[in-house]
DNA sequence: AGCATCTACTACGTAACGTCGTAGACGGCT
DNA sequence: AGCCGTCTACGACGTTACGTAGTAGATGCT
Protein backbone atom coordinates (compact mmCIF):
# COMPACT_ATOMS: atom_id res chain seq x y z
CA UNK A 1 0.00 0.00 0.00
CA UNK A 2 3.13 2.26 -0.22
CA UNK A 3 2.58 3.30 -3.79
CA UNK A 4 1.37 6.40 -2.35
CA UNK A 5 5.28 7.30 -2.74
CA UNK A 6 4.91 7.00 -6.19
CA UNK A 7 2.52 9.94 -6.70
CA UNK A 8 3.71 13.27 -6.05
CA UNK A 9 2.68 15.54 -3.87
CA UNK A 10 -0.22 15.64 -1.05
CA UNK A 11 -3.57 13.63 -1.94
CA UNK A 12 -6.59 13.43 -1.52
CA UNK A 13 -8.00 10.04 -0.01
CA UNK A 14 -10.52 10.34 -3.20
CA UNK A 15 -7.40 10.77 -5.31
CA UNK A 16 -5.62 8.39 -3.84
CA UNK A 17 -8.53 5.97 -4.18
CA UNK A 18 -8.98 7.11 -8.16
CA UNK A 19 -5.41 6.48 -9.16
CA UNK A 20 -5.44 3.29 -7.42
CA UNK A 21 -8.56 2.18 -9.40
CA UNK A 22 -6.93 0.98 -12.06
CA UNK A 23 -4.45 -1.76 -10.54
CA UNK A 24 -6.60 -2.27 -7.22
CA UNK A 25 -10.05 -2.72 -6.53
CA UNK A 26 -10.16 -0.86 -3.43
CA UNK A 27 -13.38 0.64 -1.06
CA UNK A 28 -12.40 4.02 0.02
CA UNK A 29 -12.77 3.62 3.00
CA UNK A 30 -9.95 1.03 3.37
CA UNK A 31 -7.67 3.63 1.69
CA UNK A 32 -8.93 5.77 4.39
CA UNK A 33 -7.79 3.68 6.83
CA UNK A 34 -4.50 3.07 5.42
CA UNK A 35 -4.11 6.78 4.96
CA UNK A 36 -5.63 7.18 8.53
CA UNK A 37 -2.98 4.29 10.30
CA UNK A 38 -0.12 5.93 8.15
CA UNK A 39 -0.24 9.17 9.17
CA UNK A 40 -0.76 7.59 13.28
CA UNK A 41 2.45 5.81 12.51
CA UNK A 42 3.87 9.35 11.53
CA UNK A 43 4.63 8.32 7.79
CA UNK A 44 2.43 10.48 6.62
CA UNK A 45 1.40 14.15 6.94
CA UNK A 46 -2.30 15.56 7.00
CA UNK A 47 -3.65 19.28 6.49
CA UNK A 48 -7.80 20.05 6.28
CA UNK A 49 -8.42 20.66 2.29
CA UNK A 50 -12.02 21.76 3.22
CA UNK A 51 -13.70 18.87 4.68
CA UNK A 52 -11.21 16.53 3.48
CA UNK A 53 -7.99 15.76 4.53
CA UNK A 54 -4.90 15.99 2.59
CA UNK A 55 -2.37 13.62 3.07
CA UNK A 56 1.40 13.83 2.01
CA UNK A 57 4.77 11.46 2.61
CA UNK A 58 5.96 12.77 5.55
CA UNK A 59 9.46 11.05 4.14
CA UNK A 60 10.10 10.27 1.04
CA UNK A 61 10.37 6.64 0.04
CA UNK A 62 14.34 6.79 0.09
CA UNK A 63 14.39 8.15 3.53
CA UNK A 64 12.24 5.26 4.75
CA UNK A 65 14.88 3.29 3.20
CA UNK A 66 17.52 4.87 5.21
CA UNK A 67 15.94 5.16 8.27
CA UNK A 68 15.02 0.92 8.14
CA UNK A 69 19.03 0.15 7.00
CA UNK A 70 19.75 2.59 10.41
CA UNK A 71 17.35 0.51 12.31
CA UNK A 72 19.07 -3.10 10.61
CA UNK A 73 22.31 -1.60 12.03
CA UNK A 74 21.28 -0.89 14.99
CA UNK A 75 20.76 -4.06 16.13
CA UNK A 76 23.92 -5.57 14.75
CA UNK A 77 25.83 -5.86 17.86
CA UNK A 78 29.24 -5.55 16.12
CA UNK A 79 28.56 -2.15 13.73
CA UNK A 80 32.10 -2.86 12.22
CA UNK A 81 31.52 -6.40 10.97
CA UNK A 82 27.70 -5.74 10.19
CA UNK A 83 28.93 -3.09 7.36
CA UNK A 84 32.19 -5.31 6.41
CA UNK A 85 29.38 -7.82 5.50
CA UNK A 86 26.81 -5.65 4.12
CA UNK A 87 29.59 -3.53 1.82
CA UNK A 88 30.63 -7.43 1.21
CA UNK A 89 26.56 -8.15 -0.65
CA UNK A 90 26.46 -4.82 -2.53
CA UNK A 91 26.67 -4.88 -6.13
CA UNK A 92 29.49 -2.97 -7.58
CA UNK A 93 27.35 -0.65 -8.22
CA UNK A 94 26.31 0.15 -5.22
CA UNK A 95 29.74 0.14 -3.95
CA UNK A 96 30.23 2.96 -6.29
CA UNK A 97 27.24 4.82 -5.23
CA UNK A 98 28.36 4.53 -1.83
CA UNK A 99 31.80 5.40 -2.40
CA UNK A 100 30.01 8.58 -3.98
CA UNK A 101 27.90 9.52 -1.24
CA UNK A 102 30.73 9.20 1.40
CA UNK A 103 32.99 11.31 -0.45
CA UNK A 104 30.34 13.89 -0.95
CA UNK A 105 29.57 13.78 3.09
CA UNK A 106 33.25 14.47 3.61
CA UNK A 107 33.39 17.15 1.78
CA UNK A 108 30.51 18.79 3.11
CA UNK A 109 31.87 18.24 6.47
CA UNK A 110 35.15 18.75 6.26
CA UNK B 1 14.01 -14.38 22.43
CA UNK B 2 17.12 -13.94 19.58
CA UNK B 3 19.80 -13.84 22.52
CA UNK B 4 20.70 -17.11 21.39
CA UNK B 5 23.29 -15.84 19.13
CA UNK B 6 24.88 -14.34 22.21
CA UNK B 7 25.54 -18.48 22.85
CA UNK B 8 28.35 -19.73 20.49
CA UNK B 9 28.38 -22.59 18.91
CA UNK B 10 25.32 -25.10 18.11
CA UNK B 11 23.20 -25.62 21.39
CA UNK B 12 20.46 -28.14 22.06
CA UNK B 13 17.09 -27.24 22.99
CA UNK B 14 18.04 -28.17 26.60
CA UNK B 15 21.68 -25.86 26.33
CA UNK B 16 19.30 -22.68 25.26
CA UNK B 17 16.90 -23.30 28.33
CA UNK B 18 19.53 -23.76 30.93
CA UNK B 19 21.21 -20.88 30.02
CA UNK B 20 17.78 -18.98 29.51
CA UNK B 21 16.84 -19.93 33.02
CA UNK B 22 18.51 -16.88 34.74
CA UNK B 23 17.19 -14.10 32.77
CA UNK B 24 13.89 -15.39 31.72
CA UNK B 25 11.52 -18.43 33.09
CA UNK B 26 10.52 -19.96 29.93
CA UNK B 27 8.54 -23.19 29.71
CA UNK B 28 11.31 -26.04 27.65
CA UNK B 29 8.64 -26.25 25.14
CA UNK B 30 8.61 -22.15 24.91
CA UNK B 31 12.16 -22.63 23.83
CA UNK B 32 11.56 -25.64 21.22
CA UNK B 33 8.82 -23.72 19.83
CA UNK B 34 10.91 -20.85 19.30
CA UNK B 35 13.91 -23.10 17.85
CA UNK B 36 11.54 -24.61 15.96
CA UNK B 37 9.80 -21.42 13.91
CA UNK B 38 13.34 -20.37 13.35
CA UNK B 39 14.36 -23.21 11.91
CA UNK B 40 11.12 -23.21 9.50
CA UNK B 41 12.76 -19.80 8.62
CA UNK B 42 15.95 -21.15 8.01
CA UNK B 43 17.49 -18.46 10.71
CA UNK B 44 18.48 -21.18 12.36
CA UNK B 45 20.13 -24.60 11.07
CA UNK B 46 19.39 -28.39 12.83
CA UNK B 47 21.19 -31.35 13.35
CA UNK B 48 20.36 -34.87 14.88
CA UNK B 49 22.04 -35.39 18.19
CA UNK B 50 20.57 -38.26 19.17
CA UNK B 51 17.62 -37.85 19.89
CA UNK B 52 17.84 -34.05 20.11
CA UNK B 53 17.96 -32.00 17.58
CA UNK B 54 21.28 -29.36 17.90
CA UNK B 55 20.55 -25.66 16.73
CA UNK B 56 23.09 -23.36 15.52
CA UNK B 57 22.37 -20.14 13.91
CA UNK B 58 22.23 -19.91 10.04
CA UNK B 59 24.28 -16.75 9.97
CA UNK B 60 25.30 -14.33 12.64
CA UNK B 61 23.53 -11.26 14.08
CA UNK B 62 25.77 -9.17 11.95
CA UNK B 63 25.15 -11.11 8.42
CA UNK B 64 21.32 -10.62 9.47
CA UNK B 65 21.73 -7.11 10.13
CA UNK B 66 23.26 -6.82 6.66
CA UNK B 67 20.53 -8.92 5.10
CA UNK B 68 18.16 -6.57 6.81
CA UNK B 69 19.96 -3.34 5.47
CA UNK B 70 20.08 -4.95 2.01
CA UNK B 71 16.99 -5.71 2.18
CA UNK B 72 15.76 -2.06 2.81
CA UNK B 73 17.84 -0.58 0.32
CA UNK B 74 16.25 -2.88 -2.45
CA UNK B 75 12.86 -1.29 -1.73
CA UNK B 76 14.21 1.83 -2.16
CA UNK B 77 13.38 3.26 -5.87
CA UNK B 78 16.48 5.56 -6.03
CA UNK B 79 19.76 3.65 -4.67
CA UNK B 80 21.50 5.93 -4.73
CA UNK B 81 19.46 8.69 -3.10
CA UNK B 82 18.73 6.33 -0.74
CA UNK B 83 21.94 5.28 -0.20
CA UNK B 84 23.06 9.47 0.46
CA UNK B 85 20.71 10.15 3.11
CA UNK B 86 21.90 6.65 4.84
CA UNK B 87 25.62 7.83 5.00
CA UNK B 88 23.75 10.86 5.92
CA UNK B 89 22.34 9.33 9.08
CA UNK B 90 25.12 7.58 10.41
CA UNK B 91 27.76 8.80 13.28
CA UNK B 92 31.01 9.71 11.93
CA UNK B 93 32.55 6.61 13.58
CA UNK B 94 30.16 4.56 11.37
CA UNK B 95 31.38 6.58 7.94
CA UNK B 96 34.49 5.73 8.95
CA UNK B 97 33.99 1.90 9.44
CA UNK B 98 32.10 2.23 6.20
CA UNK B 99 34.73 4.00 4.14
CA UNK B 100 37.18 1.51 5.65
CA UNK B 101 34.84 -1.87 4.88
CA UNK B 102 34.61 -0.48 1.06
CA UNK B 103 38.80 0.10 0.83
CA UNK B 104 38.52 -3.72 2.05
CA UNK B 105 36.72 -4.60 -0.46
CA UNK B 106 38.34 -2.84 -3.06
CA UNK B 107 41.58 -4.33 -1.95
CA UNK B 108 40.43 -8.32 -2.70
CA UNK B 109 38.67 -7.41 -5.50
CA UNK B 110 41.10 -5.48 -7.34
C1' DA C 1 8.61 -52.43 32.23
C1' DG C 2 9.11 -47.95 33.79
C1' DC C 3 10.82 -43.47 33.78
C1' DA C 4 13.08 -39.49 31.88
C1' DT C 5 13.87 -36.96 27.73
C1' DC C 6 12.79 -35.09 23.58
C1' DT C 7 9.93 -33.96 19.52
C1' DA C 8 5.63 -32.90 17.03
C1' DC C 9 1.37 -30.80 17.04
C1' DT C 10 -2.00 -27.82 18.78
C1' DA C 11 -3.60 -23.81 21.19
C1' DC C 12 -4.26 -19.13 23.01
C1' DG C 13 -3.48 -14.16 23.55
C1' DT C 14 -1.74 -10.09 21.45
C1' DA C 15 -0.37 -7.12 17.83
C1' DA C 16 -0.05 -5.43 13.12
C1' DC C 17 -2.08 -5.15 8.76
C1' DG C 18 -5.30 -5.22 4.76
C1' DT C 19 -9.86 -5.08 4.01
C1' DC C 20 -14.43 -3.10 4.61
C1' DG C 21 -19.08 -1.35 6.65
C1' DT C 22 -21.89 1.76 9.32
C1' DA C 23 -22.88 6.03 11.55
C1' DG C 24 -22.71 10.67 11.72
C1' DA C 25 -21.24 15.49 10.34
C1' DC C 26 -21.17 19.06 6.87
C1' DG C 27 -22.25 21.66 2.92
C1' DG C 28 -24.63 22.50 -1.56
C1' DC C 29 -28.74 22.39 -4.42
C1' DT C 30 -33.62 22.71 -5.21
C1' DA D 1 -36.14 23.32 4.94
C1' DG D 2 -35.05 18.96 3.18
C1' DC D 3 -32.42 15.79 0.47
C1' DC D 4 -28.11 14.12 -1.35
C1' DG D 5 -23.37 13.48 -1.92
C1' DT D 6 -18.87 13.65 0.35
C1' DC D 7 -15.88 12.81 4.08
C1' DT D 8 -14.43 11.34 8.57
C1' DA D 9 -14.40 8.47 12.78
C1' DC D 10 -14.71 4.11 14.71
C1' DG D 11 -15.38 -0.58 14.87
C1' DA D 12 -14.95 -5.19 12.83
C1' DC D 13 -13.10 -9.40 10.64
C1' DG D 14 -9.58 -12.44 8.61
C1' DT D 15 -4.74 -13.37 8.31
C1' DT D 16 -0.16 -13.68 9.78
C1' DA D 17 3.60 -13.46 13.07
C1' DC D 18 5.10 -14.19 17.60
C1' DG D 19 5.59 -15.40 22.58
C1' DT D 20 3.94 -18.56 25.53
C1' DA D 21 2.62 -23.17 26.87
C1' DG D 22 0.27 -27.95 27.24
C1' DT D 23 -0.45 -32.67 25.68
C1' DA D 24 0.63 -36.82 23.15
C1' DG D 25 3.72 -39.94 21.60
C1' DA D 26 8.40 -41.75 20.38
C1' DT D 27 12.84 -43.20 22.10
C1' DG D 28 16.34 -44.78 24.94
C1' DC D 29 18.46 -45.90 29.54
C1' DT D 30 18.27 -48.87 33.73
Amino acid sequence: MEQLWAADGALTVREVHERLAGTRDLAYTTVMTVLDRLAKKKLTERERDGKAWRYKAAAPREEMAADLMRDALDRAGDRREALVRFVGQVSDEEAALLRDALARLEAREG
